[in-house]
DNA sequence: CCATCCTATTTTATCGATAATTTAGCCACT
DNA sequence: AGTGGCTAAATTATCGATAAAATAGGATGG
């Protein structure tokens, strides 16, 4: 059903954001994997944009660090080596960790509805198997839980690193089964808010990390 | 003495790295106050560069945090309210702190002996007033003494954050007391290196950054 | 005298063309 | 057969010109 609404590039028109967004969800469906080459006449072809634009976009996306760009060679999708993949998950843990730390609780009704709207949004992905949408829906929870901190600036560093591990997290998007354990957590996690205890969140926070982290080191060990 | 070696723009070559560079040192030295303008034509008199480069500059300063950009309207150099520098600097300290507790305790010679030699260079140029030699010691020091955690993407965003800071660093620039009770506490930090006290480090680490954020905070304040 | 619209000016955004660089394949030479 | 350099292809980097947008100042009508 909702595949309906893919591949409409041809027809619709594009800037370097929209150009952004649609590498990302190939990077995390695995439509590209680490080490592809992407230069800028294939971008150009596939979207239909300026050279400015492509170019922009590949700026961009290093930026993110979700690319690597090389002098006069052009950008490739960034492939992560089991040690940084560890390092950015302990950074991660204690980006995470310390948000969730700094949350007051318990929390807000509003923001409580807010988080339950947006898992139940989540779970009718998961369900239907809408990937797009479980990945959607999960980033805008985590960025709504962890923006109740207080702390923009620690926020945005969490998102900076969420999509520093697009890659890593495209493993656990395959199986429905990791989709409903990490669902579950979510429902965990906003009972939590109801409570007073913020190092059980903070803990909850961090194992939610584990899964996919665990999966992706084992998928490259094993190669 | 070292006064000979400014303002050389009109003569010298530049790249965009260059300007940004140039900028960077501009912010710290509170010679462009935050919401200063920064057109691009400015850019194109004052180093003699192409459009394209000048541009790309201020994209790269917007991606630093260095300067906020709004959509045809340019540039302008990135103000911070308090409540944004408490935030940055709690987020600076859960960094450092983390930082300073992965370093392996006792730190190897080599390190000591790094970290020692920049030490020196630091000192002479407080003494000598050479504040862009002060500044670009003091950055080194830190980088290389956090590098000894071991994780690099916790360094880089280390990193980040000194950078988003510059204009509350600034102040502490003007004053050499300030330097010289900086100095004082990477000596300090030299010796806690020696030991096996993560803590103390940590401690230290977390205390360093104090003084300069209150100066900051108390000046706008009273303004 | 005030509000509104228009226009001139400033400034950024976009573009396609051209220059520079790297890469790979081929050929000549040893 | 192996090595070195040379050419052609692919790709990115740079550029200046033009388009689009925002702004400020003044003119016009109420």
């Amino acid at each position: 059903m909702q595949t309906l609404e893919e591949s409409r590039e041809d027809e619709i028109e594009h800037d370097d954001l929209s150009i952004v967004r649609a590498l990302e969800e190939d990077i995390i469906f695995g439509r590209l994997a680490p080490g592809t080459r992407l230069t800028e006449d294939t971008l150009l072809a596939r979207f239909h944009v300026t050279r400015h634009f492509a170019r922009q976009a590949l700026v961009q996306l290093e930026t993110m660090g979700v690319v690597v760009r090389e002098r006069n060679k052009g950008a490739t999708v960034r492939s992560l080596t089991p040690r940084q993949v560890q390092e950015i998950y302990d950074v991660r843990e204690l980006l995470q960790r310390q948000a969730a730390l700094w949350i007051p609780l318990p929390a807000p009704d509003a923001l409580i509805a807010e988080l339950t709207a947006l898992h139940e949004e989540h779970g009718r992905h998961v369900e239907s198997g809408y990937l797009r949408g479980v990945h959607e829906t999960n980033d805008r929870f985590h960025l709504t839980l962890f923006g109740a901190c207080g702390n923009s600036h620690l926020v945005q560093s969490i998102e900076f690193y969420m999509r520093l591990s697009l890659p890593v997290r495209a493993n656990s998007m395959s199986s429905k089964e990791s989709l409903q354990i990490s669902h579950e957590h979510h429902r965990l996690m906003i009972e939590m808010l109801k409570g007073r205890d913020n190092w059980v969140l903070a803990q909850l926070c961090v194992d939610h990390l584990q899964p996919s982290k665990k999966r992706y080191l084992a998928y490259v060990s094993e190669n």
